[in-house]
Formats: C-alpha cells, structure tokens, sequence
DNA sequence: GGGGTTTATGCAACTAGTTGCAAAAGGGAG
DNA sequence: CTCCCTTTTGCAACTAGTTGCATAAACCCC
C-alpha cells in the first residue's frame, strides 16, 4: 500500500523516468523502501492511469522511447493525505530471530557462519550510511527538509549499530554454547 | 518462504493444534514471525499433504473438532536443512520513515501526533519483553536452548530500545521544526 | 430444548511483491 | 549496412500475505 507513496515522493522531490526512478530506489529511497523495475513500472502505469502522474509531453510513448513523469495536483494530494493519516507499525518479520528459535530444536549448525556474514554486512550498511551523513548533512544543514531527511538517515545509521551490536553479542554467545547439532537428541 | 517453518518450529516445541497455534503465534514466536489463523491452517494443510507433519490419530477430522498435530522425520529435517542455509538479511522497509521523506516535501501535518504515538507503542512493547526477561530467564537458567531463547528476546528489547530512542529523538526534532505545511509552497 | 455465544476449522478472493523473460530503439564495430 | 550489445520499457506467472466470510461442534443458560 505505500509503493505508490513512494514513487509519488521521489517524482516530487524531483521528475524521472521508470528507469530513473529504479536507479533511485537503488540508492537513497530504497534504503527504507526497496522495489524492483517492474514494480515501479507497473505503478507508474497505474498512476498515470488514475491521474495522479502525467508523463512530460516530449515524444510520443514507445518502448525504449524515455519516459519522464511528473506529479500532478492530485497525485500531491493524496501523498499529503497519505503522509498525514495515522497508520500502526508493523510487527517485525525476520528469518534470522526464527532461525535462531528453530536452532534451538534441531541445532545450531551453519548459523554461527551466517551471524558472521550477516555481521558484516550490517558493518558495511552502517559506514555507506556515515558517509552519506558526512557528505549531505554537514553541520548547518538544517532547513525543515534537510532536518527531516537527516532524520530519516539517522534512523537507517541506529538500525544498522543495533544490528551490529546485537550480532557481536550474539556470537559472543555462541562460542559459549556446546558445540554443533540438536541440542534436543 | 519461512512461514512452514516458523509452525514446524513451534510444532517441535509442542505439538498443537491450529488454533493453540494461533494463540502462540499471538504471543512468543508471533513477536518476530506474525501469522493469522488462516495462514496457520493454510500451510498446516500443505505441511500435512507434503508429509512433513500428521495429526495425532485420536478422532475422526471433522469441523469443529480440535485436530492436534506432531512433526514427522522429514519435517525435522527440512527444518533442519532450512535453520542452517545461509539467508540474505531482506531489505528494511518501513512506511513511518517513508512518511517523514514525504513529509519534507508536502508538509508535516499529522506526523508529529503519530510519533508519538508509535513511541507509545513501542514503549509498551519493550516492557513486554522486559517481563517476559525477567520472569523466563533468571540469571543462572543457561542451558544452549535458553541461550538461544534469550538471544532472540534480546533482540527484540534492543530492537525497541532503538526505535524509543530514535523516537524520542525526532519528537525532540519535530519541536524547532517550524510550523505545519508544506514545505516547498 | 431452543437460541445465543465461544471454540475451532476452513475456503475464496484480493493485494502486494518477486521472478523470469522479452521486445523496441539506438549506438558502435566490423 | 547489418549484427550485436546496451538501455529502457514492459508483460505474465508465481509466491506470500491479508481480509472477509462460512460452517460446525460445543457449551451454557434460562
């Protein structure tokens, strides 16, 4: 329910082509919100369908003809309404945490190499996110939208030193635990 | 792809009946694998036809009658084979954070009372996990399945710890923000 | 003993996201 | 000029999760 949200926000912050748009949900939005070209060339159909986008009149529509879209007043709308109406968070959903509950039935094989590579991983995200910080927030750059986007960066930079920190524990842990196998023979 | 193995899990952990599980699914594992009823006695039906679980022979099946169910040997296995692949961490996607990008570009209005909200939310579930820390694993109760188990608690209260925290933090932001609106008029 | 509530199971339709593949245009290499 | 490669767009089928509703037994209560 928010993918269209999503390509909404990044067509205002600045008018892009599908393929434009992918790129972009590589790098920045998709840090939060990832999607697939094939998503977001199907909702852009969808947008423009129900007007909420129109594509910038140029050339006419052909395949790999570009495409750049823009938002309309009522694509503006109903992200603003979107944006503002209150929704619950969702409960969390990680193969990781149930991996871990099922190790402790039928054994802890394999994993501690998994927590290792997920580890580092998670260390990587973590200083991509600190450079970002220190290329586009420098100190005094705090206009209301830089304050928030800022603030959205600093939610991804806490996310990935909880996971860090966690994992670190959790290994710690692990070389405590007996060796290999069911711990339920 | 994880559902299955979350009910053989708890299967493992004692055998059950659809809605027993439902119920635990509500409580422990639920807190980082949610499910409905109806997702439970789907994949119990798939997970029966495939041989990787039977219900206990006791009564004929019939509606509203309680069917319990036990893991059979190539269930384990498939459980077994599944807790030690090595998985990718799936990307983070989060519509809170997704709102306050919105939010630099159409305006705040509304956001500020669901942080708070959320804080609220996510506060309550931490005093959660801290109970259930407190009441199901005294110092001393470390055998490798209760290490295991308080692990992935620990992720949980460090994972709400963190989203506290930010919270806090971007209340505190939201407060020299200036005024509702749009921010680019 | 008939009517409402609770317990328990389940189907069907829908929504969202993923995977695999393909087709049109343009550009460069021989 | 034609063949191949890249760019850009897109369809179709599949998988996973959600929502809404249905059905049957059991309990219970008056």
């Amino acid at each position: 329910m928010s993918l269209p949200h999503a390509i909404l926000t990044a067509l205002l912050e600045k008018p892009s082509s599908g393929l434009e748009l992918t790129r972009r949900f590589d790098r920045s939005i998709g840090y939060f919100w990832s999607a697939t070209h094939q998503q977001i060339y199907r909702e852009l159909g969808k947008l423009e369908a129900e007007g909420s986008i129109r594509a910038l009149a140029s050339q006419q529509p052909a395949r790999g003809q570009k495409k750049r879209y823009e938002v309309l007043p009522a694509g503006r709308a109903e992200l603003a309404r979107w944006t503002a109406a209150s929704q619950d968070p969702k409960p969390l959903r990680d193969t990781l945490l149930l991996r871990l509950r099922a190790a402790a039935v039928v054994g802890t094989a394999g994993i501690g190499e998994d927590l290792r590579r997920h580890l580092d991983l998670h260390r990587r995200q973590l200083a991509e996110y600190e450079e970002i910080q220190e290329r586009d927030f420098p100190p005094g750059k705090d206009a209301p939208a830089d304050r928030l986007q800022h603030l959205v960066l600093r939610a991804g930079i806490d996310l990935e030193t909880f996971w860090t920190g966690w994992l670190t524990h959790a290994l710690a842990e692990f070389e405590r635990i007996p060796a290999e196998g069911s711990t339920t023979p």
